[in-house]
This record gives structure tokens, C-alpha cells and sequence, in this order.
DNA sequence: CTTTGTGCAAACGATTTGCAGGATG
DNA sequence: CATCCTGCAAATCGTTTGCACAAAG
């Protein structure tokens, strides 16, 4: 746990980032979960107990961590901004029926060929994003 | 053009909707043009010479348009949310310089393998997002 | 004539901003 | 001790809503 605690201190500082309770506090609970959550969720998490952290410093760090890439965003919803702490490169799975949103690791989409854009594109990165429906949601 | 118009029309009606000349505007609007772009976008090309419709009433005739299938989102920015007329199959490209977004048809990025997702998902549909840089972004 | 759409303005939710005080490196 | 961050409240952006009037089928 601390062990935990001091590698992600040694993370922020490698990217130049400034440690603060509250920024450590956003990004631990980022990485403590694989849900997606947007950035009110992580607020109300954050200060579930006790008040860690107001607002616009939630989403101010979720800037920060953006812009360093130790986190990125995942839009699959109208008007809606998640958050993801896993930036290695995976893909998306999204239930229809209750709008919860899964990780598909890279490996299991394979065989997708970029070879034949239109030339001009140059590729930086891509991912795929599969809409279905969830065990519990079968009764579509 | 009469004849493109007469299609429209009878598009509309043959999917339950109301032949407005606000809905239809919106509707030969997006059909015209392949750049994706937003509710408000939408209203000031119409309205550049003469007023034809109000904000309110391109929101809601999207809203209709997407609800029977007409016209889809493409959400690729935060916050952002875009309609595209072609509701066929497709992929998106987008230029991570300037923003642009283009199709990507269907059949260019083949050979995706989706049997081995996690049993217990049921795949409805899925696309491909590739960012990277246009012709004129390549000096990133 | 019944139903649905339109336009206006106000309301709304999510995110951003300005600014003064406080903490970090 | 210079720089950057925090917290508050106000501002902003895109979208939605309530309601009275108008138009479509």
C-alpha cells in the first residue's frame, strides 16, 4: 500500500508534475478502478468521507494527468467524458442496455489491416469500439 | 434537385416523421455534406441568407432524425458531439492537427476478429477509430 | 380537428475560468 | 521564494425544456 503510494508519487514527479494530496488522490483512485468513472464521479468518491479535494481542482488534475498521459479519456456517450488510468493501448466495450463500458484487451481484436488508407493519412493510433449488450442485459 | 427533394420527402414520411420545411432542411443539410458537423453548425448554414429554422428546432429535428435511424453521432472530442447523414457502416479517421473527421469506407479496414471476445457479451455493432494526421497536418 | 412541430427564452448539466490565498519544490 | 495549485463562485458551452402559437396530415 505504501509501496503503492511512493511509485505513484515516483510516477507524478517523472512527469513533471507537482505531488499534491489532491492530485495524488485523483490519480490513485483512477488507477483503483476500472470503471470509467467521469470526473464528478471521482469527486464525489474522493470526498465520500472526508473533503479531499473541491471540483474544479478534480478536474484541473484530470487536465494535468491528461496532458502528462497518464490518463485519457473514453467517449463513447453524447456529452460525456470518462476517464481511463490504463493508457496502454486496448479497446472498448460498451453494454446498449445499461451504458457500462468494458476494456477489450488489444490482443483479442486482432488482424485489423490500416494498410489500405487513402494515402495522405498518416496513422498514429487507433481502437475499436464494439456496442452489445452485457450478461445482464441480454433482454434487450 | 427536385427529384433529390421529392427523395427526401418521401424518406421522412416512409420512416413516420412529419415533412417540416425545418425538418427537411436539416435533414438535405447533413445529406449535402461529409464533414460531420455539430447542431450549431448545422443552424448557420441555414439561416446565412435567410432564417430558416431556430436552435431549438435543428436540436430537436436531429433528435427525431436519429431517433428512426436517419442520421447518426460521431463523438470523437470531448464534449463534441457531430451528426453524420451516413448512417451505412463505416469507420472514422481523425486528424489530430486540425480536427478534421473523415469516413473511413467499411470495407478498408477488414479482418477484425470478433469471436474471442468474452463470452457472455453480445456484439450489436462495433467501429474503428483512427487518429493520426491529415495531408495538411503533417507537421505535427 | 387532432397531433406534432416551431420558436422563444429560461433552465440545465458538465466543464472552464478569474482570482486571492496557500502549498510545493 | 518563485512557481504552481487549490478552492470558491461566476462564467461559459452545448443541449434541453416549458409553453403558447402554428402547421401537418
Amino acid at each position: 500500500m505504501q509501496e503503492q503510494a511512493d511509485k505513484i508519487v515516483k510516477v507524478l514527479q517523472a512527469n513533471g508534475l507537482r505531488v499534491t494530496p489532491q492530485r495524488f488522490a485523483v490519480y490513485a483512485n483512477l488507477l483503483g478502478r476500472s470503471d470509467h468513472p467521469r470526473a464528478e464521479q471521482i469527486l464525489q468518491d474522493l470526498n465520500q468521507a472526508a473533503p479531499q479535494s473541491s471540483q474544479a481542482t478534480v478536474y484541473s488534475s484530470l487536465q494535468a494527468l491528461k496532458k502528462v498521459g497518464l490518463v485519457r479519456e473514453v467517449l463513447l456517450e453524447e456529452g460525456v467524458c470518462r476517464y481511463d488510468a490504463n493508457v496502454d493501448p486496448h479497446h472498448h466495450f460498451r453494454c446498449q442496455g445499461c451504458g457500462e463500458i468494458e476494456d477489450i484487451p488489444w490482443e483479442q481484436l486482432q488482424g485489423i489491416q490500416l494498410g489500405s488508407l487513402r494515402s495522405g493519412l498518416t496513422v498514429g493510433n487507433y481502437e475499436v469500439t464494439v456496442h452489445g449488450w452485457c450478461d445482464r442485459c441480454q433482454t434487450h
